[in-house]
DNA sequence: TTGTACGCGTTATCAG
DNA sequence: CTGATAACGCGTACAA
């Protein structure tokens, strides 16, 4: 492999000035310069970036932790942060850890490892200690996403998840629903989820109605109708449903419809995240739109910011209820039963 | 920063006694290895994988280089690609390029100077050279996924996309559709689509059929049925659209749908790459179902037998077509007509 | 089994 | 503006 020694040696100058060619151009003189350049170009010189990392101990490089990449909701956010990252001279270091509190710390580890510039994450429970003992000061720039309190100082990016499930609850209230229930993917898996049932519980007691236990799916990403029959076959059948993410809704809204029940006429089903796709099946599906470009491109650049040691501070970013054919006023249940029997 | 003379100094042993306890402990004994593991844990010690890197001339990264992270496909090959990954101990440098050629030089630029020890990639044509010029001997490990064929001697990975769409077109006229176009993203981009229409055509013309020149839509991964409007007014509009991958399918069902036009009694539609979600909507598409993971399972356990200097040679994974709800058989048109006049 | 000494390719410092 | 030289942190012959 050529390296600097080579190309000096042909350039007929030293390492140090052949070095600079390329560290700092303008420190040398345009006619070696393009010596340099050619007898680089000849040798098929090519800077060696481990090297130059070793020695200004500096990567530029963020590691990127989320729980998967079957959700669109962590790609989207994911092609943001590699859009600000790359144009600003940065490289992503990707790994996924399904939820699991013991590969999220066996990342951050190998991460540490790495000697990454910063982390971008978004972890199961920001409750859990994740400890990066050891490194150092200043502490290694992080930023959480979509988690909302971190234990220490981590700055944090998300929405107020509790807020916005509640103003969904509230926004099919005011359609006339009554009966409305959450379901959500695995729970103690993710702490998002769970504020969310939080804010849909207040908004139901503070109508003074009756808040149903969370609907539990066993996957995060495709839910199983049978969960809710019971719910649907009950005499105060259900007449609207809140998932905890667009990816349960969307499969819940097509198993629903072939097992003969119409959305949004015997059902209503709202999702959560306002993914892409979701503007595009039949019916559109209303959500709770978070803005994941915002969240993406915002965590990197505060992390960027971090990493320059400049202060930042949590955040809190706006929500959206986007209206979506998935939703309509509920029927006349007595009159419409009828039909039924 | 703590690093392995800290720790030999605190574990009273030699800076080699030291890094042997982590780079290959068996050759240490236990007493004085877990008084070293003591004194690392104690000085919060962390092994710098850029110094080890350097010594040992191998990163355990591989580099990914794909067009966008906007279309599941890429995703859910990623996702597949990150699971082998890790399990081998390799971590994963994620790039998206856009379908720019001058984007993929760059990053392949970077990539080679952030000395990755391979590189999986989905380039937009495989026809020009990506020149990795002044790699070296060997060469660098390199696995194109999606591409069918490489300039040199390059390992490829993919199905064969012009059988599979010539196959989805005879697939169509099984059912009896005789007036069937294709839609696709921009065109000179990907040489996937270019290769799908031509299967496309040729399952046509060996059928007596009439190809019709390929609809061409300005984004990969959204579609605009006005695009379509004038071939569905005409005497003998069409009957069937396939669809160079399925979230221009789906895209596309849910715009006609809106424009009062059915599907799949009005027109079926078909799309290309199987994603998980084409199965969770309403209607369910029916697609040309690439084997993602595998695609992107192979792509990485092939590029890990490369790196260990084995040999591998390129391969065309099988392909199936899956039937959905969004292919009928079409109706008798001059009948059907009338009820719109 | 453990210690000594050198090299990996680059950048920073300090003279000239 | 350029050259010589010392780090950066670790792995690994080789010798003890």
């Amino acid at each position: 492999m050529s390296n600097l020694n080579t190309v000096a040696r042909l350039a007929g100058v030293s390492r140090a000035t052949a070095a600079r060619a390329f560290s700092s151009p303008e420190m040398v003189q345009p006619a070696t310069r393009e010596k340099i350049y050619a007898a680089a170009q000849q040798s098929g010189f090519r800077i060696n970036l481990v090297a130059r990392q070793l020695r200004t101990s500096t990567t530029h490089l963020i590691g990127v932790m989320v729980p998967t990449l079957d959700n669109p909701v962590f790609n989207e956010q994911l092609s943001a942060m590699e859009q600000v990252a790359r144009q600003a001279g940065y490289s992503l270091l990707v790994a996924t850890t399904g939820y699991d509190p013991k590969r999220e710390q066996q990342t951050l580890e190998q991460m540490l490892s790495r000697q990454v510039d910063g982390l971008v994450m978004t972890v199961a429970s920001s409750g859990e200690q994740l400890s990066e003992s050891g490194t150092g000061w200043p502490p290694l720039p992080v930023v959480l996403v979509h988690n909302e309190s971190a234990a220490g100082e981590v700055v944090c990016l998300s929405i107020d998840n509790c807020r916005a499930m509640a103003e969904a609850t509230r926004y099919l209230q005011q359609q006339g629903h009554t009966r409305i229930a959450m379901v959500a993917g695995p729970l103690q898996q993710s702490d998002r989820a769970a504020r969310r049932y939080q804010g849909y519980w207040q908004a139901m007691t503070e109508a003074g109605l009756v808040p149903v236990p969370l609907i539990e799916m066993p996957e995060h990403t495709r839910s199983d109708a049978g969960y809710l029959q019971e719910l649907l076959d009950s005499p105060q059948p259900l007449t609207a449903v809140l998932c905890s993410n667009d990816l349960l809704a969307i499969s819940l809204i097509g198993q629903l419809q072939r097992r003969g029940i119409h959305v949004p006429r015997d059902l209503s089903v709202v999702g959560f995240d306002g993914i892409a796709l979701g503007q595009m099946v039949t019916p559109s599906l209303c959500s709770v739109v978070q803005p994941r470009e915002a969240l993406g491109a915002g965590a990197v650049s505060t992390l960027l910011q971090l990493i320059q040691g400049q202060q930042a501070v949590s955040r809190q970013l706006d929500f959206e209820i986007r209206q979506g054919e998935s939703v309509a006023a509920p029927r006349n249940i007595a009159h419409t039963r009828g039909n039924y029997e």
